[in-house]
DNA sequence: TAATAGAACTGGTATTAACCAGTACTAACA
DNA sequence: TGTTAGTACTGGTTAATACCAGTTCTATTA
């Protein structure tokens, strides 16, 4: 099972043609707001059927790189390099994105039963055991956040302290270890105000107000797969996010 | 060929197929994790081909309906009643949604020529002007928000304080006047302090935590609509969102 | 000259037909 | 008895073909 490709495998001729039309339009081939080439054309130019082209455009449609309109053609999205914001992303994917460099101080790890709450939401029996991770979020080496985690894991299915701190992407172990992939989450954010314990670790005074946010994390088959709670310093961080309907 | 539904009117017949099986899930014909009949059968029962069964599937997936299993089967997804909180949502429909009723105070409604960095960000001409509205947001009839919106409409386009008072929602409005439909939007949070007169109109004290969100919101073509600034109360208001990827 | 009909493009929908690729169960085999 | 190979399901991919439905421009017409 080798890669070779990280984001786009070629699986299939629409996926091929898909990341083959990706590269062009990240290579500025066609301007934003121009057309690319229709259908029929694209049809000739590489030698498949009209319905694995539609099936490649789907695909960047979906991914927000292009815009269709019916009767006038397919035209590139403006916009580049934002490209996947709305996407899922992990706290150190993330901060990569915006060019600071992430890091983080792991408090603790080991196998915990969580509160009912908790049990609940991850949709778990009683007295079943989670991962807990507790963790303090840096960007450029001063703390921005105070994360813990709860990981639904079986029984044997374990992750480290060295796998963390090496990779440093909760994500990208859990895909590459267990092959569990993180598709969809539910996340709230609030304000709240730091607790003496709070403001030692995040260098911050008592009742500074933080940002809250807590995420439900499910994968393809929407289990359960984590349940994260970061705090972050209010002055520090700023959430983004892209909404589409 | 009846209608008996709203979201999804029928143009086509994966639509109207797409339709159909969408109220037979709501209607739970099949439990949660259930598999729904496959493609075949599905061929033969409703005497569509299975490019357009297909196309219905599909669009039931993308919706967070149903998830499919290679070889397996295609399954009814569980969690009935969160559907579309993905969506893009306006402020009323938001508070409607989690049983709290919206209400609003609208302050001013007015052409302003926008400050250089909202120019920028709408990608408008410099001079042109903007349709700003300062609103304070109700919930169950006391203060949680305050919002300022700064919409690109053309000269003509007008949206007076009945408009608004009448629908309550900004964005029916332009759909329904000016067939203009926000699909995507680029959001921000973060925390900020209650300036005295923030403080005042919120009936908070000055310094009190609030939640800042910005959000800058695109048409089907990746056009500005809108740029919203909304001032939440940090002790009401707590910010849901679905992440996908 | 201005309005209009139509041709020639664009993407959208639908059908037919094969075959590939996972999954799960069963019957034959060692 | 336990393993294995087969088979019959599932969804996934690709093709060839036809026609529908918007958009744009042009050449004809009043």
């Amino acid at each position: 099972m080798s890669s070779s490709n990280d984001h786009h495998p070629i699986t299939s001729k629409y996926m091929w043609l898909a990341g083959l039309l990706k590269q062009q339009i990240e290579a500025e081939i066609w301007q934003p707001r121009e057309a690319i080439p229709s259908e029929r054309q694209l049809e000739v130019k590489y030698k498949v059927s009209r319905p694995t082209i539609r099936q490649a455009i789907d695909y960047l449609e979906r991914s927000g790189l292009v815009y269709r309109e019916h009767g006038r053609g397919t035209f590139v999205s403006p916009q580049k390099l934002q490209k996947g914001m709305q996407e899922l992303t992990s706290f150190s994917e993330d901060l990569i994105r915006r060019g600071i460099k992430p890091g983080q101080i792991i408090r603790s790890i080991s196998r915990v039963v969580p509160t009912e709450n908790i049990l609940r939401r991850l949709e778990m029996e009683p007295g079943t055991t989670v991962l807990q991770i507790e963790r303090i979020r840096l960007g450029d080496n001063t703390p921005i956040g105070l994360q813990t985690s709860f990981v639904v894991l079986e029984e044997g299915q374990e992750i480290t302290k060295e796998d963390l701190e090496k990779s440093g992407s909760l994500y990208a172990i859990l895909q590459e270890k267990f092959n569990i992939i993180p598709t969809e989450a539910d996340e709230t954010l609030e304000v709240t105000l730091a607790t003496p314990e709070e403001a030692i670790l995040l260098h911050i005074k008592t009742d500074a107000p933080l940002l809250l946010n807590e995420r439900l994390t499910y994968n393809q088959n929407r289990k359960p797969v984590e349940f994260v709670k970061i705090l972050y310093r209010g002055d520090r961080y700023r959430y983004i996010t892209r909404l589409s309907r």
